[in-house]
DNA sequence: GTAACTAGTAACGTTATAAGTTACGATCTT
DNA sequence: AAGATCGTAACTTATAACGTTACTAGTTAC
């Protein structure tokens, strides 16, 4: 029932990960093994941690790839929310 | 850490609210608005459960969107990890 | 035993996303 | 001025979710 709007991983990694170790995003990207434009596109919110993403992720920031596919599901169930959230379906549970 | 192959939530999804209830493939289906054949694919293990699917079974089955979401996150994370898990990335954090 | 229902799946199309390379313009730094 | 950094547009490739239609095969009912 989270109601507020969860922020976009890449928000997160930028904020928490890069800036405090004063990482650019070249170098970053580098490290990660990806493209420069590929990093870029997750730090502006214009593309999604992919689960291979998120083990790059976890390796080098030391981090668990689970946390940050997390906040990927979270930012994407919201955001399906926001779109789909009044679908109708039928309830087929017993109550 | 989790070393045991997570199940693909389509089959939790057969095995804990289908059979239970006796519903049909078919009449699950158009409970949900999706097609038949979308929710089959999913039921033997051949598609992932999507944002928006999460939220329709988690309104016919009286559950969370977001326990759907994180079986098949485990379960992509998972594969991920059999497929790409050995890439080599540059540390970046402190340690 | 035929008709109805059920299920898997193949073949087609649409839309979307992750990722890559290349290239350009803008900023910032030395 | 020269070099580095960054965002991003254009293009390509691969994969995935979803739909419709249609075929095959099994089961159930009359």
């Amino acid at each position: 029932m989270k109601m507020h709007n969860p922020p976009h991983p890449g928000e997160v990694l930028k904020e928490l990960c890069l800036e405090p170790l004063n990482l650019t995003v070249t170098e970053t990207a580098e490290a990660l093994g990806v493209s420069r434009k590929t990093l870029s596109a997750i730090l502006n919110g214009r593309a999604g941690i992919s689960p291979e993403m998120a083990i790059r992720l976890g390796k080098a920031f030391d981090t668990s790839a689970e946390s940050w596919l997390n906040q990927q599901m979270q930012y994407d169930l919201w955001q399906a929310q926001q779109t789909v959230g009044n679908v109708k379906v039928k309830r087929l549970s017993v109550a």
